[in-house]
DNA sequence: AATAGCCCCAACCGCGCTTCT
DNA sequence: GAGAAGCGCGGTTGGGGCTAT
């Protein structure tokens, strides 16, 4: 079959979004839900096409964003997943609740294989990138991250509609990945997910509505789409309580449970709003932007977890 | 202070797959 | 079964910020 464009009628928009047009895209999903996503631009009012309003979407908007610098575990998970599954970028993402597949690919591309090469390996085939290097240690995980936490980006201050749970957890940097490769080796064995929900300090999303039959987007929406959408006319309703639903299934989330179980330490980061921001006000003023206070709302009704429960349930000592 | 080069990442593009008619 | 429509994914790009000179 022809390829035919996403966008045949010209004239609509690209480029960076404006905050009216995320609280325009915004507004229409939290009240109707996606449907269709070819449809939504032209119900929401937008210039612009679907394919550009999901991308948005799935990796802008979306309440369960988590927002802030990658943690250790993250990396070493990243490190790892990326050895088993390589660069599909979404199935990573499945595993790294409120990350993008958008997100950590340019993580990986913008940081860990800039990492991984200093260490000597190669970020391609995680092995050594010449014999000589780093004799005797395993490639790709052992000593390849620790140094991660030299790289932070620096924190802005600068207001964050998207609030972030800004816990330090004192995870020792340099022992952290240590025995890494080692606990990826164990990690393929079979687990209880109950075990990975009451140890790791995620939240318990078991409850949540099946919308797949609802509005057919059950399914990953995929590009990081660790999350049921659970879009439609309820949605204001099920905000408030439980929406999420982290899928984990397959072997692979073995390795997930033994990065969640150290998890983790959030850090201050820029958000993508500051980005926008940054970028917005190079030309136009948004500051009355209504959109803040509302995601702001929604961030908080999704992950209203006190910040001690956080604490006291990761197990830091896991590394 | 100016500016050139680098880096990061949001967003776009194109292809493949699935579903619908 | 074939074509159309829609979605998902991975690669790529371009713009803005940062840093070095």
């Amino acid at each position: 079959m022809g390829r035919r464009s996403c966008c045949p009628k010209q004239k609509l928009r690209k480029g960076l979004w404006s905050p009216e047009e995320d609280e325009k895209l915004y507004n229409h999903i939290i009240r109707y839900g996606i449907g269709c996503w070819s449809s939504v631009p032209k119900l929401a009012g937008l210039q612009r096409c679907g394919k550009s309003c999901r991308l948005r979407w799935i990796n802008y908007l979306r309440p369960d964003l988590k927002r802030g610098n990658f943690s250790q575990q993250e990396e070493g998970l990243i490190i790892g997943l990326h050895e088993i599954l390589g660069n599909r970028w979404s199935q990573i993402a499945s595993h790294l609740p409120g990350r993008t597949d958008n997100e950590i690919k340019n993580f990986w591309n913008s940081c860990l294989k800039k990492k991984l090469r200093q260490r000597g390996i190669d970020p391609s085939t995680h092995k050594p990138l010449s014999e000589k290097e780093a004799p005797g240690e395993k490639p790709g995980l052992n000593n390849s991250i620790s140094s991660g936490s030299t790289e932070h980006l620096p924190v802005k201050p600068v207001f964050d509609p998207f609030p972030l749970i800004d816990i330090q957890v004192g995870i020792d940097a340099t022992e952290t990945n240590s025995n890494l490769y080692d606990q990826i080796q164990q990690a393929f064995r079979p687990f209880n997910q109950n075990e990975l929900l009451n140890s790791s300090g995620f939240c318990d999303y078991s409850s949540v509505l099946d919308v797949s039959e609802n509005y057919g987007y059950g399914e990953s929406s995929s590009n990081s789409s660790n999350w049921n959408c659970n879009v439609g006319t309820d949605m204001n309703n099920v905000l408030g309580t439980e929406v999420l639903n982290w899928a984990s299934d397959n072997k692979v989330d073995s390795l997930t449970q033994l990065q969640t179980n150290g998890m983790e330490t959030f850090e201050g980061k820029i958000s993508p709003w500051h980005k926008n921001q940054h970028h917005a006000q190079s030309t136009e003023d948004y500051s009355g932007c209504p959109i803040r206070s509302l995601s702001r709302d929604l961030s908080e009704a999704c992950f209203d977890i006190p910040q001690g429960e956080l604490a006291n349930e990761f197990n830091v000592d896991f590394f």
